[in-house]
DNA sequence: ATTATCTGCGCAAACGATTGCATGACCGTA
DNA sequence: TACGGTCATGCAATCGTTTGCGCAGATAAT
């Protein structure tokens, strides 16, 4: 609309070269003229209302102040105060965030680096992350990464996530405890990190705990959602009745899971305890209440974004490869004594089978 | 890290000149060219992992197909839909979006929106804006602008909000016809546009049915959140016995309304119907289930962004300056017939007064 | 055959900043 | 007075694209 004041108009306003006045307002080489010049440049440059042009220093320079940040989904509520502890690393910084949502699609994650690239990003932090993906060895080659909540394994490339494994195992300690013997698992998504190292954690805390889980008592979702929750708890109850309790990926997945509950008549955490992971916005507020585990969100995305950062300013100061972050267990209502047994309650009840429970 | 192939390396590795690639890749200008050279090189462009450089080239056309998203926060679950609308528009047009917060903070906001010119965005939306923002007239000056879900009034810039005084006037009535003539009013902020049109159109409405509103009843909130709603319902719980309902600028509002309701011992709905408004992502699943007016978050966000679409490719192209969307009533359980009295039930009971109802 | 019109492509100047190098003024010292 | 050394600033190339203009050859019109 309007052409906008640049570094030669100042240069000829105060009448020195464009040289001295980018200059004057670099912090950096600042030290090299005499005070009164980058005073006098400075302030008729506030005077004119110049603003400088990041786009044309960035030509020159290779760094654009900005980078890229690529999510599955804003509109999936984990996401939002991940973003937000980014931007607290970042904006402090200088620099600014080109957000995309990627659907979990590997197309559009194709896509969507290329975006990123072309606009020239100095780095990304990547939410979107597949367990085994095809991208992200060849992007970080060209810009610095470091992926955030999910990890892709062996790549060497930096990572900061949940204490998987502490939090699954902590929460089957809690159900054990209130008495649980036939816990049952909605596993989640097999290409991503999180379900399978939450799943892993789960067949081993089962095995640490001497219970067995049945086949029919684990089910992996395809996708982190409500409905995906609903049917895999749906087939884990019809076909485990001895099954007591059921330990969900995450808090999404448990949701959907006692839907299921309800849909069967039974009840939470009454007659099924249903746990969460990720103690997601509202989720307080959601009946019964999910006792499930806590991830410091907003500091998942925070210490990404100082990782990235430290990579963009020193290309080869070393980072920690793997950054794990504490979790704790959120107690609330979903979890109760098992009863003696729930045989007859179920909708589609079939003969009662071998109880293994101790 | 690496340094990319660019427009130079294609010319000599094709043995054309750097402008014949440039034409060659441009949609535009390709007609210009036979196509046997177009084809050639295309091919080694592709063959050479060729990704063009928007910042060179946003720097010569003055166009970066970038643009800039303000919004008060991503974590108000209100924004994520509407950022989602956006790209729904914006991504297939070719454009990526940087996103900042606000935290409907002015000082925040100027500062934010240097950041986003100085990468030169081709436009901004801004779903951020106070009712009388003072930056706004000056930056649009600069750089097309829409605003999203709220507006400033008077200012001629082109906004796409929701029908606020349709969605009030529907609610009130529903209130009306479940036999309440005693309602209370949990406005939104007085320095937004929705905190004002929808007290406004609570007045109207009000005026409309016959119904008083003492002073008491009516409460404006310092922000859209829980904690606000608590603190305005409890002092207009408090203070105004007679009132049977509390219809609320927004979800959040309700939200923290209903639970003053309850810290006073009191049930909603049977002693107080209680009603919001956007129908924000996990209301459903929240007790009692607030009615709510529905709007349509995804379509504000794309609307907005193909009207700043319209105002980027043809800048004197004439775009409707507010476009209203239509909302609905969502219709749960916070709404009841009114209890005949409910004098004794407050803890802060006072001496019973005239009654109005009819 | 001469001139006008097209076609297809190259030339070079932008866009706005950064930065290695050059230069001139000034100072101190021999 | 001449010389070496700093200090403050100017010069010009550079980043990768886009695009107005011009030129040469081919084709068409006269």
């Amino acid at each position: 609309m309007k052409k906008s004041v640049t570094i030669k108009d100042v240069a000829r306003e105060t009448g020195v070269h464009v040289a001295t006045v980018s200059r004057a307002l670099s912090p950096n080489a600042r030290a090299l003229l005499s005070a009164e010049v980058v005073a006098k440049i400075r302030e008729t440059a506030n005077a004119m209302g110049y603003r400088p042009n990041r786009i044309a220093a960035g030509l020159r320079t290779r760094r654009t102040m900005t980078v890229g940040v690529m999510i599955p989904d804003i509109t999936n509520t984990l996401f939002p105060p991940i973003v937000r502890g980014m931007e607290a690393a970042l904006e402090p910084a200088g620099y600014a965030s080109i957000l995309v949502n990627t659907d979990n699609d590997p197309d559009r994650e194709a896509r969507l680096f290329d975006v990123l690239l072309q606009r020239g990003v100095d780095g990304i932090i990547d939410a979107a992350v597949t367990h085994m993906d095809p991208h992200l060895e060849r992007i970080s080659r060209e810009v610095p990464i470091v992926t955030a909540n999910r990890m892709v394994e062996g790549s060497g490339i930096p990572s900061v996530i949940n204490d998987d494994a502490g939090g699954i195992r902590m929460m089957m300690q809690k159900l054990h405890d209130a008495g649980h013997r036939n816990i049952g698992h909605i596993a989640g998504p097999k290409d991503l990190s999180t379900g399978i190292q939450r799943r892993e954690a789960f067949e081993t805390a089962a095995k640490g705990l001497e219970l067995k889980v049945p086949d029919t008592a684990m089910v992996v979702a395809e996708r982190y959602n409500e409905d995906e929750g609903n049917r895999c708890a749906l087939s884990a109850l019809e076909n485990s009745p001895d099954m007591t309790a059921l330990l969900c990926a995450n808090d999404r997945l448990a949701i959907g899971a006692v839907d299921a509950v309800a849909s069967l008549g039974l009840k939470c955490p009454e007659d099924i305890s249903v746990t969460g992971f990720n103690d997601i916005p509202f989720l307080d507020m959601i009946p019964p209440g999910l006792t499930t585990v806590q991830i410091l969100q907003f500091d998942v995305g925070r210490i990404a974004a100082e990782i990235l950062l430290k990579r963009m300013t020193e290309p080869d100061a070393r980072v920690p490869e793997t950054t794990i972050m504490p979790v704790s267990i959120i107690e609330r209502n979903s979890i109760a004594p098992p009863r003696s047994g729930r045989g007859g309650k179920t909708r589609t009840a079939r003969q009662p089978r071998k109880k293994t429970q101790g």
